[in-house]
DNA sequence: ACAAAAGTGTTAAGCCTACACCCATGC
DNA sequence: GCATGGGTGTAGGCTTAACACTTTTGT
């Protein structure tokens, strides 16, 4: 067996909405190479240590959050010879979705973590050390996607949500505006996207809304549908 | 830096159609660990290569085509700790679709390699070696999730080819049929799909059909149905 | 009462499906 | 002529997009 030297890492794309916007986690790197620049979270896979598994222990040293019911898939490998220049570094990149989190972001590195408006970063492209402002532009990429055919968006909500915050997910990662009344009507007809709670809130305002749970669908039909 | 001992592979899934099914390139291991079992071609990453490079190097080798024109994506990294009993090893692997070559497939490898209907390894979860039948399920659902919104199934075909051959393709993948006079009205109208090359042909017996080339459309709106 | 957000009804346009039907070739 | 596949037309059903309208709360 040929074992070269190289060094296997993952680098994650932590997106949440916040306010109404789509936002990615980001550190602030504190050792060269590329001192001072944002970068994505990641870090080295341990011997004998699946991939996913690195990516969880990953996810929760930056979120402090307990990583089980955090939705996260893997998205692409990034293995340019030169793309590290310590060395022959492979990543491959997972996106996580998280809710809104009322706690703010703490762990081991958290002091120069901080959340990032995405549209902000892939306005430009010069921001981000290494090549990860390619895997930011492909773990954004992917969501948007998802979200047409899958129940993914409700990823990024807290376990019970309204139609209305359901649409913000949309709104905020898709970039557009949304039709309230057709999107109401398009969620909770799609069998198993949705199911009711039973109760309902007040929190965004107006008249009550009911509250939901996810369902148990995995992919969407039909589709929602991008502008 | 952390450089742990670790292989850096790529295996590939080729796919064609041929006869009107979906088939897939194996080659029948001459070498333990799995000898005699099949397997996906594949191989390790040289120092300083670039990972689709890898892939395209096998890709030539195992068919004999200067891989250029064939489409190839990469799908997913397999990085369990005992997936290969070698010691660890991470696999990227990447999906490549070939039109049905007139020419055998040819190369160093290629006594041992043939074309095998996908569906018929898709049924027997044990006949390959390593985590290749994963691999493959994945390469085959994305290849099939591909031709709903993007013009994919034009890769399976020679450069000029009849709406009826591009059905066929459709067919072959999905395996289902699907109605030739619907399927002519949405290839030919949606945008940039196809383009006419101004020619005709009888190969398929009948009234002469028009030859087509791609078109330059990366996306299908709206997309191919499935059943 | 008023503002704000939830949720329902309606209508016109577009897309999909199924199938009838005609066209152009080889034999 | 007849078989074979290529290609067009059309009617009914379903989905969508746009927007009028009613409901239920907080202030």
């Amino acid at each position: 067996m040929d074992f070269e030297p190289l060094g296997l890492a993952t680098d994650l794309v932590i997106l949440t909405v916040r306010d109404g916007r789509l936002q990615v986690l980001l550190i602030r790197r504190g050792i060269p190479p590329y001192r001072g620049r944002w970068a994505l979270p990641g870090g080295f896979v341990r011997p004998n240590e699946d991939l996913e598994t690195t990516a969880r222990r990953e996810l929760a040293e930056e979120t402090g959050l307990s990583a089980e019911r955090i939705h996260l898939e893997q998205v692409a490998t990034y293995g340019a010879p030169d793309r590290d220049p310590r060395g022959r570094v492979v990543s491959v990149a997972y996106l996580a979705l998280v809710p809104d989190l009322p706690a703010p972001v703490a762990g081991s590195d958290a002091a120069s973590a901080s959340w990032v408006d995405a549209t902000d970063v892939l306005d430009d492209s010069g921001r981000l050390a290494f090549d990860h402002y390619r895997i930011l532009a492909d773990g954004v990429e992917r969501a948007r996607a998802k979200l047409e055919y899958s129940p993914l968006a409700t990823a990024f909500c807290p376990p019970e949500f309204t139609i209305s915050e359901l649409r913000g997910v949309y709104e905020a990662v898709w970039g557009l505006p949304l039709d309230p009344r057709n999107f109401h009507r398009k969620v909770t007809k799609t069998p198993d996207f949705v199911e009711p709670a039973g109760t309902t809130t007040t929190r965004d305002g107006g008249r009550p809304a009911q509250l939901f749970h996810r369902g148990t669908a995995t992919t969407l039909h039909p589709p929602m549908t991008r502008g």
